[in-house]
DNA sequence: AGCTATTTATAAAC
DNA sequence: TGTTTATAAATAGCT
């Protein structure tokens, strides 16, 4: 009831579902209110959000219910457990078996059933992800290429210092470990001394096709 | 909400009041679920009859709440089949998560977590459905291509045959149909007269750039 | 227990 | 959150 209609399962927006839980909770208060009234009902009605916080509305003269709740219970409240969370797993499987015909479809599997406007719609689900998931990869690629940038400048200033320790002169085992890892350097670097734009091989050789 | 507007005060008339309180038992209760599901709220709602008679809806998670009315008697026995139901919808919630999330990711949403590695894997999923897709949208329309061309010979045939028992000379009100039938098929059908290829509109106006 | 005219509740948009 | 508005739902009064 509302301008559009909706299926019953969870709100997967946070903020709609808070707004949704604060509006509905106040309708059934006041249901349960008018039917406490109307019917002579004792009502005691308490609700708990996702949060934590709880929500109450006891229709007057509730304990006397509550003493009846309490007879009335034992092995009464068993099957309402029980009910409830075969409820539970029927809703949950049909959300599962409807969650894998979406993933099959989206992976071109089991299509025909499919008219041809659910086709396209399909279609540009599946364009929108990839042009989000090249984005990302555009993004990435990027981090990487500021990352190379970065360390190659660190690894040149280390390679200038070590260069001048030597030069300078240290002696005994100081001045191999300084030497093994400027040749180690030395080989590994070569290619970063080239203008950025030529480098030989990108990182991730098909990357460039794929984002186009 | 209803064929006229009620005060909310005690339903003088006990019948009345009775099948008032069966049918707003039901729409509360009914109210309790949904909350319950698209807000993931916890609920507990009892209700008695002005008879004493008890009705009453508990979210699935709110048993724990009621736990404390649990009697030892029926305990051993609840604990065994509550348990497997339990660990049911744990494991099938548990799918249910990772599909979600697999279809917000082909989606392109949520992807800021992905690594790089998973992107490639996500792409190639999203451009094997989309090649799907194409092909089965290529085949529909060769399909309807297809059937159009027989229409399209079977309506050249029933003109031919209309205007060769229209010069043969059937008399009556048997010529006047078959005079009507034709001039309406004459207008229909000139583009038909051209070359496939040449058709002005394609069935499906967007649908060969989508294809390619 | 069904049937509708009406009232309510509320989803979406702001 | 509050307000507004178009729609979906609930249900009052009948049968």
């Amino acid at each position: 009831m509302g301008r559009g209609k909706i299926e019953i399962k969870r709100i997967e927006n946070t903020n709609s579902r808070h707004v949704t839980y604060s509006k509905r909770r106040k309708g059934i208060i006041k249901k349960a209110k008018e039917i406490a009234v109307l019917c002579e009902a004792k009502v005691s009605l308490i609700i708990f959000a996702s949060t934590g916080k709880m929500h109450e509305y006891c229709s007057p003269s509730t304990t006397d219910m509550l003493d009846g709740y309490q007879k009335a219970s034992g092995r009464r409240l068993w099957d309402a457990k029980h009910e409830n969370l075969s409820n539970e797993i029927d809703r949950i499987k049909k959300e599962n078996d409807s969650m894998q015909v979406k993933l099959r479809h989206l992976k071109g599997e089991d299509i025909n059933q499919l008219t041809h406007k659910e086709l396209i719609i399909m279609e540009e689900a599946l364009q929108n992800g990839l042009s989000s998931i090249s984005a990302k990869q555009s993004e990435i690629l990027r981090m990487i290429r500021k990352n190379d940038q970065i360390l190659e400048e660190e690894h040149k200033q280390l390679q200038y210092a070590l260069h001048q320790m030597g030069a300078i002169g240290g002696s005994g085992n100081m001045k191999g470990i300084h030497e093994e890892v400027y040749h180690q350097r030395e080989r590994d670097n070569y290619e970063y001394q080239m203008p950025f734009g030529q480098r030989v091989q990108p990182m991730q050789p098909n990357l460039h096709e794929r984002m186009l």
